[in-house]
DNA sequence: CTGTTAGCGCCTTCAC
DNA sequence: GTGAAGGCGCTAACAG
């Protein structure tokens, strides 16, 4: 069995309390029996029991984070600052991933909260008013991303609104006469929470102008891209992830349509990947160190102050490459 | 505060050994009596402290996942895969990073131990027989990936020797003259782990052919490539990793090299993202989930068992694809 | 069938 | 300066 406390006072004949004053720093304590003790507890390989003082403590130093998957480089660039800045701050990453299943998210949650985690950054499939309640009935600091879940539960992300926008109105500007704007399927948010979908499609939809659009919001949007004749009008294809971008990418490239001579597209999140993408890809690019570092002041600060934190905004630019 | 199962005993009228009996399904217990439990329980919205379950238990249900960070699309996705296979079995995955320091490794194992957890996943950039030692002295069950620390711990990887001496061999068969091999600096393996690289060079290296052979290891591998007349001879560029292998292809297209007719590029892992690049790049493949699985299932029956797992050689395969 | 009790390992309070 | 004792929430062993 492990070394506990009590191993290491029966091996210096002093109380468990005197050994917990002298490993706690907690003064009090004469010098000498301070150094036996320490002395004795690193001979004796002692290793305090986090568990055990999480319990008295009522506290676990631990945060719960949990995301659709670690495929999207999103969540694993995100996680991957997450884990860096927690640490940093001594506190420790609880992963669970729901793939976007509703039921998964519920039952994560609830183990998060029966393992006693001090708080939860969360980005979430539902929105439903239900559960935005039952998140808040645990009491425990909650932080969402990317997807809001209600107004009343902290929220950090870009305003993907506002950028959809601009990147539309960037388009117009580079003169194309037609944007089809590729998604997945908007008609989603009857069951699941896709807000930062929404935002985007809304922040395109919004710019009134004299140019045509074409939406196709469909899993099988290269099948339909496949039924429009691209090359009729001067088009750009706007995409509301780089991923879709890179498809439709090797689409055009199969099609043997030049980019962005005969097809502009455009994608958005800036994706690691990119780099290795001929021709580069014009994007919205923003930091997901940023929001990790975010997400986490807020959600430690929330831990120790019990003060719901304010939304946060991160910045976000477009990257000029040269498929527009 | 939360509800406990004093709470609940309180409102039942019994004691807090009845309300674990009916909330474990201990038997054992009156059916009206349970079903009182159960019910005020939930109307209470009791939630089981795991906290004191683990510390009474001496279990926590928890694996400690130690990589190098989560760029790195070999380890996103290996963590993806275990954390579904995790939750499953009713584990839970603690996430931490050491991004090759040998100093952040200790102290996230250091802490991986403090927190209790039951078995420990580790990709390592330690191969000392001291730290082998100290691994095995905390007397938790340990399983490594990838990078193998000592005989002693459970490795779970491909064979890279063999998959990179099949590549040669395949590169050979293809009629090039001459294999320029890139990898990361070898000679790092005097201050970190780096087996993997190591067993992919060896596998490369044993193949005495009538081919010239050129090794870059160096992180300047391009800067290298541009002092070599890489057209002279029919030349095919080995990466040890898709991710040089990307470089290099951006390489070659910038010199307007074509591939394969003047260069040849073959590349290792078969990330993700090769499905968006052109042409399309010679691999070798594998399969991290099943990586993933296996790493998951030794380590719980070497949880539950206590039995030392053997090592396990994980099957690859190459990839044929436009670049060779 | 149910209640009581003694911990798990640690921290904290209160005596001395 | 130090020791003793109680308790965090839960489980398990024993009594009844």
């Amino acid at each position: 069995m492990a070394i506990t406390i009590k191993n290491i006072a029966d091996a210096c004949n002093v109380s468990r309390g005197t050994v917990d004053r002298a490993l706690n720093d907690r003064g009090n304590i004469k010098p000498e029996t301070k150094k036996l003790v320490l002395e004795t507890a690193k001979k004796l390989g002692y290793k305090p029991n986090y568990i055990a003082r999480s319990l008295v403590k009522g506290k676990t130093n631990t945060i719960g984070i949990i995301v659709f998957n670690l495929y999207n480089e999103f969540f694993s660039s995100l996680i991957n600052h997450m884990e860096v800045n927690a640490r940093k701050k001594n506190y420790y990453i609880n992963l669970a991933l729901t793939h976007y299943s509703k039921d998964i998210e519920r039952k994560c949650v609830e183990n998060m909260i029966k393992r006693q985690v001090d708080g939860l950054i969360l980005c979430s499939v539902h929105n439903e008013l239900t559960y935005s309640k039952w998140l808040q009935d645990f009491n425990i600091p909650i932080i969402t991303l990317a997807n809001k879940v209600s107004d009343s539960i902290p929220y950090i992300s870009i305003n993907d609104h506002l950028a959809m926008n601009e990147a539309t109105k960037y388009i117009t500007y580079k003169g194309y006469e037609r944007i089809i704007y590729i998604s997945p399927p908007l008609s989603n948010k009857k069951v699941l929470n896709i807000y930062s979908l929404e935002k985007r499609f809304e922040g395109f939809n919004e710019v009134k102008t004299k140019q045509q659009s074409i939406i196709i919001d469909s899993n099988d949007y290269l099948d339909i891209l496949n039924t429009i004749n691209i090359t009729e009008y001067k088009t750009a294809i706007l995409c509301s992830s780089d991923i879709y971008a890179l498809e439709v990418l090797n689409y055009l490239k199969v099609k043997k349509i030049n980019i962005p001579d005969q097809v502009g597209v455009m994608g958005f999140d800036n994706i690691n990947m990119l780099k290795y993408v001929e021709p580069s890809l014009t994007t919205v690019s923003y930091s997901t160190e940023q929001i990790a570092i975010s997400s986490i002041n807020s959600i430690i600060s929330y831990i120790n102050n019990n003060i719901k934190p304010d939304n946060q905004v991160i910045s976000y630019k477009i990257i000029e490459g040269q498929s527009l």
